[in-house]
DNA sequence: CCACGTCATGTCAACCACTGTCATGAGCGT
DNA sequence: ACGCTCATGACAGTGGTTGACATGACGTGG
């Protein structure tokens, strides 16, 4: 046992996520936080770069997933096929406690910034994937095109499974968002 | 002539282009850019919601562009060719003038804040051409879908673009990735 | 041709995100 | 016991961003 609580971490992020839902993004400050969190703006700034990124950690967990599940797929498979699993690995990386998910969604959802963060977070997620299948020896922007389709694919299909309420699974909805992107991209 | 001298936007625009080649982004602080211009930080803001934007007035012009092709588009055609029209009529709004354009996104990619400035343009750009598919009756996730391959494409194109010195036009390289996007998608 | 409203700008003050720097004191190996 | 490391605190400063109010040229109606 340390000299300050355990977990400092974790409680920032609690904090943040608890003021976001009561006071709106932009109506909670920094000092805020790290006083619900018993402790100091400064060290608020050493655990995250920004205010916005206490939402967003953990996202590079998800890139290490997708360039894993790519450079393991056999050699010979096509760009958007290795995308595809990495898209179904990632999936079951998302907490199937859709209602956390749908809290955090929501602060997102009502600010403009984090929406810009978010879609940061998933185009470094394409790059990840772009490099990837880059080492496999795919073309350059044939790396792009798929793995920036991929993430589209993932957002739609992500969107689908918080609007519903029944026991489908993120995988499932991607399968179905595959789908409608063959079709879309058929007929051209 | 009026109290003032003309066009202060523009000016402010110019100023804030040659600090940033200059000094870098971080390294110009709104004040200097003002002083240039010859006016106040003050008006900077009225002018530009945040430091970042006077990089990127002007790309809601591009929307409208997107937005009246798609409209303008048979009812018949399918949604993934309508954005296929939009990306042409975009690219010719694109000034001739490589240089400039050089110029700018030689900055924009020395930083990070930018880079999430310029995908968050682009995503609006994707956003109101899938307002605009789902106007003619496409489906919701489908329109997502084709205006994102559609964003997708336009960046690969445009990277091309700028990459090379001869004579070949955008619309040229929005044709040769979307050929690309036709093959990606068919396997897998 | 004058009074008035409008509009772009200036002035001033404040807030808060973010950073650099130095201090502190617990745990830990030697 | 000594000194090192490491997470945190304390404090001050920079600069992006906003709100409130002032100013003075221009156009317009009377």
């Amino acid at each position: 046992m340390g000299r300050w609580e355990p977990d400092a971490r974790g409680r920032l992020r609690a904090a943040a996520l608890e003021l976001f839902d009561e006071r709106g993004f932009d109506g909670t400050t920094v000092a805020e936080i790290a006083d619900r969190a018993g402790l100091t703006e400064r060290t608020f700034f050493r655990h995250f770069a920004d205010k916005r990124e206490v939402l967003f950690a953990g996202a590079e967990a998800l890139e290490g997933e997708m360039v894993r599940t790519i450079e393991e797929a056999p050699p010979s498979m096509p760009a958007m096929k290795a995308v595809a699993l990495g898209l179904r690995a990632i999936a079951e990386q998302i907490p199937n406690d859709r209602e956390y998910v749908r809290r955090r969604s929501a602060i997102i959802a009502a600010n403009p910034e984090l929406q810009e963060r978010e879609r940061n977070k998933l185009a470094a997620l394409a790059d990840a994937a772009a490099a990837a299948l880059r080492k496999r020896g795919v073309e350059k922007s044939v790396a792009y095109l798929a793995s920036e389709t991929g993430i589209a694919v993932f957002r739609a299909a992500f969107a689908r499974w918080l609007a519903e309420n029944d026991d489908r699974t993120l995988t499932g909805f991607i399968s179905q968002s595959l789908e409608e992107l063959r079709a879309v991209t058929a007929s051209f």
